[in-house]
DNA sequence: CATTTTTCTGATCAAGCGCTAATTTACAGT
DNA sequence: ACTGTAAATTAGCGCTTGATCAGAAAAATG
């Protein structure tokens, strides 16, 4: 998992179908229905945000793409319509509502049923489209991103937690509801491996080759410490 | 610590003696020393290029400041040398070398002193400026960035866990190197602490109240769970 | 082949960008 | 109060930006 990649994060040497041509020659004009069209632009938008940052401008990504830049307004009239269609296609449909079902699968042992999730979570979103696009939405305060977060705060974390306190006895959150330490423990194990993300693609330092490793310590880690504090947490308000 | 800010990370109602007269009527022309305005620019430029970026634009910021642009330019003869400074501002000075000695007095549990750290290290760099300003260099590739997280590798998450072996009797990184792996452990720790800025000032979405708090839990957690993560890394590899 | 349809390009605009040069003006030293 | 000096402004240059629009050209249709 997690091949081997240039600082994009692509395969190295890809240089995939749907692709522009880039640095092409003058090339012979050439017609496409208005959905293949469409759909090019957007994919190559992601990348060149991804890179760049939505301050990007218009004639690189249409030089990328080896068509004019008017092209690009007729399809979409303005550049901000272009990015918030970048939204929707990077934030959209890459959750998996099974993730939530492996969650609360008591058959499996807490802390393989979180190695799991976050092995397949991060198989999902750990690209340099979306960590980059992410964090740059982030810095530029746009709402989709405030959504995202809420989203895994109440399908992730929340559930963490629940089954946490279950796998030691303890009592569910109808009885004693969560405090904002304990779900805080919840977003530390995020943080601790979506910083992997982050070192990788936005400081684009070295990172350990073997991901799904890491995660597994970082989960071990996690079960061993996590429910002694939460006890404590539970007893003292208690 | 950390008192209740607005979104800038600056006290409600601040409006500091240094500042610029945001937004001020045709204030009469004001001759200051070189210095003294170089270094007005300076801080201007830092919570400016935090907020909007370094494309911001140095018209903005000028106004922001009170001054003609073209002022700019006659104390930094290209924007880039303005951003250069404002690299050094931020990042210079801003580390302790008490740290380090704090992290090694034995005389003191491991926990306590790592939470010490933490609470220290946070209270100096948990800025909207010095958060937002590393990212924003990061995303743009800056050098200075990867100085920064390989001084803070060398001289805190070494030591960590070498404090960390030191604690169960477990052999000194001398006689048993750290793996990659191993380390990781200490950047999870750290991971998951920075996130928190992260999504404060990066994400702009609510955080608890009491980050000491949370830092406690946190490093109770790594503290519990890591020796047992670290012995089993140790003994796998003979 | 001729005609229609629709994609795509070339030329261009108005606004905004970093930066420069000439000029004005606040203040210190006498 | 006068004068010299250096801080500050005014005006503007050359280039880039997102966006417009008339017309060229490729495919679809008959």
């Amino acid at each position: 998992m997690i091949p081997e990649t240039d600082s994009r994060g692509a395969q190295i040497g890809e240089e995939d179908g749907v692709g522009p041509a880039q640095a092409a020659g003058p090339r012979k004009r050439k017609r496409l229905p208005r959905n293949e069209r469409e759909q090019m632009i957007v994919e190559e938008a992601i990348r060149f945000f991804a890179e760049v940052g939505f301050e990007g401008q218009t004639r690189e990504l249409a030089r990328r793409l080896g068509i004019t830049q008017p092209l690009i307004f007729r399809y979409f009239p303005t550049k901000e319509d272009l990015i918030e269609r970048v939204y929707q296609e990077v934030y959209l449909s890459r959750w998996d509502p099974r993730w939530e079902e492996l969650l609360e699968d008591r058959d499996l042992p807490l802390g393989k049923r979180l190695t799991e999730f976050y092995k397949a979570y991060t198989k999902a979103i750990f690209t340099y489209e979306w960590v980059r696009i992410f964090v740059y939405s982030g810095l530029k305060g746009v709402n989709i991103n405030k959504r995202y977060l809420a989203l895994i705060r109440d399908r992730v974390f929340k559930r963490v937690m629940t089954e946490l306190r279950a796998a030691h006895g303890l009592p569910s959150p109808d009885d004693v509801p969560f405090s904002e330490a304990e779900l805080e423990l919840a977003w530390g194990l995020h943080g601790s491996i979506f910083y992997i993300a982050i070192r990788k693609w936005i400081y684009e330092v070295e990172i350990p080759s073997d991901i799904e490793g890491v995660i597994a310590a970082e989960v071990e880690n996690f079960v061993l410490g996590a429910p002694a504090v939460v006890e404590r947490m539970i007893s003292v308000r208690g």
